[in-house]
DNA sequence: ATCTAATGATACTATATTTGTATCATTAGT
DNA sequence: ACTAATGATACAAATATAGTATCATTAGAT
């Protein structure tokens, strides 16, 4: 199983491209020639990006995206989000059959504490840390 | 986005129940009854764990399942790995586009790191453990 | 003003995965 | 032989993922 969508992967890299282009507007006529993600796939994940307000956007001729995030403020985790919704291992298994009265129960407990582990480390994967160490050739 | 599947969940609490049972053969019949989960989908699950050879069956009348594990040998990452393969974040995020001659990528250093410790702690949560904090009423 | 190249909004399609059903064969106790 | 169980396998429905297409709107360039 995988935990990162293909929406989340183009996005990422998105992103970065975009970050690296910095303060210049990118079209995703240029996205496309860069990365090699279908076209249409690409604007409608730019597109959400945008409505999510990590994108800021240029209409018209000249027109494309830059970041409305400082990039050592965007996170995969934001990125994954927009796209996949919020992370969380499942609801909570067992309810009612295993655990019907306890209130605290321990294996919530541990899987919330997998949870925040996770979260907290992909948070940490900024689009500045990803910069910085691909430099480009 | 949910990390745990039905099918995993389905299982889990089949096999706490069976594990209670000790050394009592357990029909479908009965788990459905106890679990309500639809009799054809855990009929299907059951099969695959048995072929997994984490169940033991018996054919026949009277006949059912019991663990062919040790409870404290038996962790939730075992049944998660039948029914959902194995755990990771994704093979490559940006391969090719970011770190095309970067042996040692540092990205994928940390989501494997990611990986292992969620790994690491799925495996922690056996079915002894789960027995023992949930005393049947 | 008009042309052109860009995004915004939205609807649609295709594919894969998840979830669930159904059927027939085999086995073993009574 | 009858009955109650699993084994194997195929099928179907629902949902999620991945990708495509179209028309409207905007803004720079001429």
């Amino acid at each position: 199983m995988k935990l990162i969508t293909r929406d989340t992967d183009y996005a990422l890299r998105a992103l970065v491209f975009i970050a690296r282009s910095m303060d210049r507007v990118v079209a995703v006529t240029e996205l496309v020639q860069e990365l090699g993600i279908p076209r249409f796939f690409l604007r409608k994940i730019l597109q959400l990006l945008h409505k999510k307000g990590l994108l800021k956007s240029f209409k018209g001729k000249g027109g494309g995206f830059i970041l409305n995030r400082l990039p050592q403020e965007l996170s995969l985790l934001q990125v994954m989000g927009v796209f996949q919704g919020r992370f969380s291992l499942n609801e909570c298994l067992l309810k009612k059959h295993l655990c019907p009265n306890i209130r605290t129960c321990i294996l919530k407990k541990r899987i919330k504490n997998i949870e925040s582990y996770v979260a907290r480390e992909l948070e940490a994967i900024t689009i500045a840390s990803l910069i910085k160490k691909y430099a480009r050739t």
